[in-house]
RNA sequence: GGCCCGUUCGUCUAGGGGCUAGGACGUCACCCUCUCACGGUGAAAACAGGGGUUCAAUUCCCCUACGGGCUACCA
């Protein structure tokens, strides 16, 4: 028998920002859909129509869509970022299922597996405010479980407000066959009748997402460890219906660093504020890629297509993973590095003033700071003294170590005529620069630090910089010399 | 509270009955060097604790501790 064509599915529900963890789910079923030529599917699960937030469809999938998850089927941006869907098993909105989910209900009541509930809210709230006074386990009491035929067709007819309740075994086990966790059992006496249709006709998730995995023909279900202990439920609908089980993974949580689960209080969790810092899709995939999996443990970068290539279930590990920032910074300047230049550049400009209009010397600067760089924001702050009309050198030491004034000064003029000598367009690079200036240096029989010191702060006007060489070559000769100027009419002032 | 899951350097992890427990980020030192960054070399740094099983346990089993998830007409 051939092996059933891998379908994933990422079904987050609309209420707000795409979480980090959420990248991770839809990152692992795209890549196993990848890996095994399958498809991966995106679905929209809007259930809950009090917490529907307008226009976080469009946002989750700009979002995928800069990240480079973009699904085979289901709901999509066109062309012009308007919400579509695409695929042959939709609707791949969750409402617009409505009617499937109930028909799936009325087969489960038919089975005698689900029934009505008329229990009211006020009664359900009661029921659990006795169950905590008594320090009870709290859960539904099963009040309607077995209420009589006629007096259900007769309350259902008369319209009576009432949702559908799973009609859960009250006794025994069941296993869940987790390929991450391995066998886990449940005592199906300690689990609730779960509602599956709540009284405004809308399915809840227990029923919506495991018929429409069924439906779209869903493999394999990679979801969040928080679904875990509500499996049973959704094992016992397949069983009922007589479908086919997918294989389960439910992954790890990823972690603030004090372990408790990611949150939005300790820093950024929406995937779209990483991107708006800087963040490289290529860095946050790699690192979501490598936090609750690892295909070696020897090596650190990977591609998005490597990753598909190497992904499998098995390797994921059990525990939390702690979301680490140092490391996530360090791949971002590594891919910041690896950019094509045009993209680099694409990326920096907008952080480079406008004001100045010479592209050439700030495409300079650009490349300058390129490996020091996390995030391309980061510039503007390095770049800073290269735009300025005037440089401050009331707060910086000019002079080398116990040097005197005077000899920074000679020093300043020394190197000016050098500098002057220097041809604006012949190989005024660096390389050039560097043995000009060195050559000088031995030639006059000074040490390096007493001039180049000097040299590089009179054009930084900061101790720390790049160094002088580097700064005459982005600088051009024209503004390298009246930096020097400045330097030498604050020093003779 | 109940049920369930988890625990290897600070962090992400590799490994797995016998290893000097490996890599990466971070940290520190040294080299390069006019400073910063890059780069290079090196160092410190871990099997949560207690019982078993075994010739041998970090690895298998049990317990404890700690962390986490679930316990909605939310997903």
């Amino acid at each position: 028998m051939p092996d059933k064509r891998v379908r994933t599915r990422f079904a987050p529900s609309p209420t707000g920002f795409l979480h980090i963890g959420g990248v991770r789910t839809a990152l692992y079923a795209q890549l196993l859909a990848k890996k095994h030529g399958g498809d991966f599917l995106l679905r929209v699960e809007d259930t809950d129509q009090a917490r529907l937030v307008p226009g976080a469809v469009e946002n989750l999938c700009r979002t995928l869509q800069q990240l480079n998850i973009t699904p085979d089927e289901g709901v999509w941006l066109d062309e012009n970022g308007v919400v579509m869907e695409h695929g042959e098993y939709g609707p791949y909105t969750q409402s617009k299922r409505q009617a499937n989910h109930q028909k799936y209900a009325q087969e489960l009541i038919a089975m005698d597996k689900a029934y009505p509930c008329f229990c009211t809210a006020e009664r359900l709230e009661e029921l659990r405010q006795t169950q905590e006074i008594t320090k009870r386990p709290t859960g539904y009491d099963g009040h309607c479980r077995n209420l009589d035929k006629q007096e259900v067709q007769a309350r259902l007819a008369k319209g009576e407000k009432h949702v559908i309740r799973l009609k859960l075994p009250q006794e025994g086990k069941v296993t869940v066959h987790d390929v991450i966790r391995g066998e886990v059992n449940f005592d199906w006496k300690l689990i609730d009748d779960q509602v599956i249709i709540k009284s405004d006709g809308m399915a809840t998730y227990h029923l919506a997402s495991m018929a429409d995995d069924h439906d779209m023909g869903i493999t394999h279900v990679i979801r969040g460890e928080e679904w875990l202990s509500s499996t049973p439920k959704h094992i016992f609908i397949y069983q009922a219906m007589g479908w086919e089980l997918p294989v389960m993974a439910h992954l790890p949580l990823i972690l603030n660093p004090d372990k408790s689960k990611l949150s939005k209080r300790q820093g950024d969790v929406a995937a779209e504020d990483y991107l708006q810092k800087g963040y490289l899709p290529q860095a946050l995939i790699n690192f979501l890629a490598l936090l609750g999996w690892n295909p070696s443990g020897e090596r650190e970068i990977y591609s998005h297509d490597e990753l598909a290539e190497l992904f499998n279930l098995e390797k994921i590990n059990k525990a939390g993973a702690v979301f680490n920032l140092e490391k996530l910074n360090w791949l971002n300047n590594h891919y910041l590095r690896l950019l094509p230049d045009a993209e680099y550049l694409a990326l920096i400009n907008p952080h480079l003033p406008s004001e100045e209009q010479d592209h050439e010397f700030k495409q300079r600067i650009a490349f300058l700071f390129r490996e020091r760089l996390t995030l391309p924001a980061e510039i503007s702050a390095w770049s800073e003294f290269f735009f300025a009309e005037k440089l401050d050198y009331s707060a910086v030491k000019l002079n080398w170590k116990d040097h005197s004034t005077d000899e920074a000064v000679e020093r300043l003029k020394t190197a000016k005529t050098w500098i002057e000598q220097l041809s604006e367009d012949q190989q005024f690079d660096v390389n050039t620069i560097e043995t000009t200036i060195k050559n000088n240096l031995q030639a006059q029989g000074w040490s390096n630090g007493d001039t180049l010191w000097p040299l590089r702060v009179a054009l930084s006007g900061a101790e720390k910089s790049p160094s002088p060489f580097e700064l005459i070559a982005t600088y051009g000769q024209k503004r390298s010399l009246a930096r020097i100027d400045e330097a030498l009419a604050f020093l003779l002032k």
